[in-house]
DNA sequence: CGCTATTATCATAATTTTATCACCAAACAA
DNA sequence: TTGTTTGGTGATAAAATTATGATAATAGCG
């Protein structure tokens, strides 16, 4: 049985979805905001996850966000009551599929069935890039250098690393990166960042100058320059 | 060694059930979709063909008529999401076997067995694999180091093993060991794998630095470098 | 040019996760 | 039935990660 994960918080509607979707077949899990998304997701595999952009504290964006560190591969779908062509955009990038409300609940289960259909194909992502003559792997949690060192990253090293090289050249907040790799909730001290950043530095800039990779913005987080 | 053709969409579903049928001792053929379960059928003989009902494009049903068209014979073996009764008994109809998802692994394996029939395959397959001087046979259980030593694996352990050893240099998660080994619903403590972890070590890295082969990525899973 | 706020760096503490072992229970075999 | 094997659990030790706090360095600002 597919098992679905709804993240919406408007109760009438949420509960519309699940009628119908479990009508299909569809195994649902409720969730009301994001935080128990986040939760939800990683205690458990799904086949589809339906978000609503519109969330109370954290917006569907930084939930997608945050799961893509984690799963590529997982269908996402938006719902939105807005329809800017900008959100729009945002989302069919990150998501694979947007509906706008209101929508039709037809319509609805058809695009959900063809996104679990979709799923099938086993690609394979590129999981590898490079930063200087440093090769990471994302997949394998190794670092490979010219002269054949070889290193091995942690879990929130790696997450952290795939943050800063899925957006570069752009400034990532102290704020941004607590929430994506340390979750919603519990975060460490605003330090724990630097020594992360350190150790980054002193694996990729060992003989550059310093700052060429990470680059600090001061009062505001960190910028990843390939 | 009796072939199979496997015909199921979904990734994850379809990588558990190869992995059981082919520690099995079964040659299976995979397929994605209803159109390449046609070309596949046509162009080679199979011993057992399992077929997803909800497929993309065409579904199983009309796989399965068309199949009938040619070859009254074959085993057919559905899978399905729904258990509707009209469903099961239009399924039953058709095919000689019928299982409703989820299904406990252990059932499909015993009714594949009982469709095929199996008259134990004496033909040993060149399914080994070597671990330092030790070498795996995937086929016997069995492992045979240069000393002449030989051991013994158990389902679980093979199972385990090969998981490891097609995805080499992967890290796989706990998560996913769980899933593929013990199935989808029922899970022991997360300390078992730790055991097999152990056993693994004991066997293969008897007079080697600890972690050759299997490495612990904290907080995420295990890794094989061969 | 000092003052302040922020970041860099390091050593160390705290916490979480894994390794290992002894033992139990269910399944299996005799 | 009884003994044996396999797999699973829980306790404790060990290890690794990551968080913290202290201090030094630096940037920004008036």
């Amino acid at each position: 049985m597919k098992r679905i994960l709804l993240v919406e918080d408007e109760e009438h509607l949420h509960s519309a979805i699940k009628l119908n979707l479990e009508l299909e077949g569809y195994h649902v899990i409720s969730v009301y905001n994001g935080k128990n998304a986040l939760h939800k997701f990683n205690e458990s595999r799904f086949d589809l996850i339906i978000l609503d952009v519109m969330l109370p504290e954290f917006n569907g964006f930084d939930i997608c966000q945050s799961i893509r560190l984690e799963n590529q591969k997982v269908p996402i779908m938006f719902l939105t009551a807005k329809s800017s062509n900008e959100d729009k955009i945002k989302g069919l990038k990150m998501a694979d599929d947007y509906l706008t409300k209101p929508f039709n609940l037809n319509e609805l289960l058809l695009r959900v069935k063809n996104l679990i259909k979709r799923n099938i194909d086993p690609e394979i992502t590129q999981t590898t890039h490079n930063i200087g003559d440093v090769v990471v792997d994302f997949n394998s949690f190794e670092l490979k250098s010219k002269t054949g060192n070889q290193i091995e990253l942690t879990q929130k090293q790696i997450k952290l690393l795939k943050l800063f090289v899925e957006k570069p050249n752009e400034v990532i907040s102290r704020q941004e990166i607590l929430e994506k790799i340390w979750g919603f909730d519990v975060y460490p001290s605003s330090r724990t960042i630097d020594n992360f950043i350190l150790t980054f530095r002193k694996i990729f800039e060992k003989d550059l100058p310093p700052s060429t990779y990470f680059k600090s913005i001061r009062g505001v987080g960190y910028k990843y320059t390939p």
